[in-house]
DNA sequence: TGCCAGGAATTGC
DNA sequence: GCAATTCATGGC
């Protein structure tokens, strides 16, 4: 059977408004379009490029294809997308019953109550934007992305306006880091992205393989890539696998949000925010993913 | 100006 | 093991 929208079901605590707060908090963002009560995106289906709505319903999200008629198949790979993208298959109740108790989280779970962690489904984006984010300021990050995007990602118009996936590893891997070096990456981000596309590539990393192995063997394997040390596995535990309990305990932006809680005008130690870590058992992801949100103030 | 950004690899001890 | 150095660039 064909079709042009599904929905999917979601159960509380989840608020859409708030997903999209978050997916709005970037003006170079390209790999969606968020508006005031959805937010548009080009799904990459095995080459097919399929543009959805995403709106919410009283039961949970309805997907809109404005332009397609999808297939079975299809509408099972976007649902799995969105699930994942939202962590919709997460029981964020638990995690808002152990914040309830923690002084540093409560307040945050009142105001971002139904935020749900948003992540990167495709593996391929995890790790790029994980690469292309280290060490760079954030708003140098989004430009990184966005010329790497709108050079390589395949895109697709519709209504006036260009709506962009993300890079395919096949198209990367040919690469030589030298044409990466116009866009203002550095020669050994370059070298990382296509080094990671190439393995994809070649069949020796996927997701598949990664979600098939126990989570410090996921860990390890992430850390064998060229490119990837503790914060990007860390990273693309929590982004891309919805590990709650993953936690990018060096992460620059954690301990500022921590110590602008704490008040704090030191420096947080590495045992200190060990012990945060600690005290999040379980919900290590969740706690610093709301407290990186608490960073961006009112999007 | 100088220091640091949602780090990691390499080198030297 | 672990500290120092290098990598590129933008922003404050």
């Amino acid at each position: 059977m064909s079709r042009s929208s599904f929905e999917i079901h979601v159960t509380a605590p989840f608020d859409f408004q708030q997903c999209l707060q978050f997916l709005r908090r970037s003006n170079d963002e390209v790999m969606h379009v968020a508006r005031e009560t959805s937010v548009s995106k080009l799904f990459d289906v095995d080459g097919r490029l399929l543009l959805g709505d995403i709106m919410e319903t009283s039961q949970g999200l309805v997907i809109v294809f404005p332009e397609d008629i999808i297939s079975k198949t299809e509408q099972e790979h976007v649902e799995r997308y969105v699930r994942d993208w939202f962590d919709l298959d997460q029981d964020v109740a638990a995690f808002a019953r152990m914040a309830e108790t923690d002084e540093l989280l409560h307040p945050l779970v009142r105001e971002y109550e139904g935020l749900r962690l948003i992540g990167f489904p495709d593996l391929f984006e995890a790790l790029t934007w994980a690469v292309i984010g280290q060490q760079i300021t954030l708003s140098f990050a989004y430009t990184l992305k966005r010329r790497f995007v709108e050079q390589y990602g395949p895109s697709r118009e519709v209504d006036g306006v260009t709506y962009w996936a993300f890079p395919n590893p096949e198209t990367i891997a040919l690469l030589d880091p030298s044409e990466l070096r116009p866009l203002q990456f550095s020669t050994r981000k370059a070298e990382y992205i296509i080094g990671i596309a190439q393995e994809m590539t070649d069949g020796r990393l996927s997701k598949q393989q990664l979600r098939s192995e126990p989570p410090d063997m996921m860990h390890e394997r992430l850390l064998s890539l060229r490119g990837v040390g503790e914060w990007t596995a860390a990273y693309v535990r929590m982004k891309c696998f919805q590990d709650p309990t993953a936690f990018p305990a060096a992460d620059a932006g954690l301990h500022q949000a921590l110590k602008h809680h704490l008040g704090r005008s030191d420096k947080l130690t590495a045992d200190e925010v060990r012990l945060y870590g600690e005290r999040f058992s379980g919900w290590e992801a969740y706690a610093t993913f709301y407290l990186w949100r608490s960073l961006y103030g009112d999007v």
